[in-house]
DNA sequence: CAAAAATGTTGACATGAGCAACTTAAAAAC
DNA sequence: GTTTTTAAGTTGCTCATGTCAACATTTTTG
């Protein structure tokens, strides 16, 4: 039979790139239904492909949900540089990233909700190696602009430097992350009010960041990219 | 035949409180697992009883899962209200209720996704009845430590009161909630210095909550279990 | 161009959610 | 104290899904 002309058009029998197209396919599914119960053979009917097709991209349902995740991590990634691009002040620059943390949340819950929460990596094994470089770049973007941005100035590279700066960090970080999540589950709100409040709090976390980091005078300090 | 007697115990026809026996069965799976995708027919083998038998207590899976995660509340509830029981300070009491928080989710990190994480309630139609009751008498704990307790005094009933209280509770639950996740996911830690530096964490946000509520001549507060 | 490797396809199996029809024990009605 | 009603369990279905195996069709490679 000739190519599909005409009224139907005929598919090739390879997809072309269906790796990417599963992979979105899921996105928008947990975008629309909010939820990891969908079946890859939904994706694959989405995809157009067998029921089967997505075994020779993805082993299994978990490294597929990996990949999604992965690619969760890259967007906030994208997005947290995207709205610091512009910004002079490294106050600004750290409190669009946090926005940017929350905005990706309360948008798309399921999707953090796959990232964070540990729906992968049970226990001893691990998250799959892909999803943990992703997140291990989106963090070390946290990491930096509180370090480097939030101070505007090198501190010493001591013991002590370091246990208060790594204290930092996570108390900016789990501040950032449950107001989150608070927000994204509807633990809290909505309200008029939220908007308002949300801002706030991000404010007083900038606040608290640079008063409780000393001066020092001089070193620059160079950390590990978290405390663990 | 004469009820079981010798080496074959025979149950009764009905088990007595199955609906118990399932959610315990459930929390058991969740917590050996750390997973909600269990299925309903282990725990009706775990029960022994039909795979059947569990739908007459439960209208799906979705119902048993709002009710263990109704457990979840009223245990974390009940701990908290434990471990404050014998303090004399607010401040102490406070920080107690917190770390039995942390504890908890660190413990047990599927129960926490279960009830905190929107798995149930679906945007618009909400959480199921059962577990919105749970959850709010374990808020209400949260709140009244942090109003009654963490203030040690009364403040004045002023929309500006109002606003500011409504943002600590917000900051100080929002803390207190993303240091659990960050632990209990794992996206920090775990290290030696987690423990100490979880703890000075906990320290900074009593005293960030003490410093940021300015005192006021008279008037007792009474707020809203929550802002929105 | 032939052989090998990727990529898709169909078919099968086991497991699980949830419905229907039937059974048994306990409770309620008389 | 029987009869009737109802709650609680049981067996047996149907349908969807994850995943394996075997086969088909391209594309790549040697």
């Amino acid at each position: 039979m000739i190519k599909g002309i005409s009224t139907t058009e005929q598919r090739p029998y390879h997809h072309g790139d269906l790796h990417r197209a599963i992979v979105e396919a899921a996105l928008d599914v947990l975008s629309e239904s909010q939820s990891t119960e969908f079946s890859l053979r939904e994706l694959a009917r989405r995809a157009g492909v067998s029921h089967n097709a997505p075994y020779k991209h993805f082993a299994d349902k978990r490294e597929l949900l990996a990949a999604v995740s992965a690619v969760g991590f890259e967007l906030l990634a994208k997005r947290m540089a995207e709205a610091t691009k512009e910004l002079d002040s490294p106050r600004q620059r750290l409190g669009a990233m946090a926005r940017a943390y929350v905005c990706g949340g309360v948008n798309n819950p399921a999707l953090y909700r796959l990232m964070f929460g540990g729906y992968l990596g049970g226990q001893d094994d691990g998250r799959p190696a892909i999803e943990r470089t992703a997140a291990y770049n989106m963090k070390a973007l946290v990491v930096d602009a509180i370090s480097d941005g939030a101070l505007g100035r090198p501190i010493a590279n001591t013991e002590a430097n370091t246990r208060m700066f790594d204290g930092a960090i996570l108390v900016f970080w789990s501040q950032m992350h449950g107001l989150t999540l608070l927000l994204a589950d509807r633990l809290v709100g909505p309200s008029d009010k939220m908007e308002e409040l949300t801002e706030s709090v991000l404010q007083g976390m900038l606040d608290g960041l640079a008063n409780c980091i000393p001066a020092v005078p001089s070193g620059v300090w160079v950390g590990p990219p978290l405390a663990g």
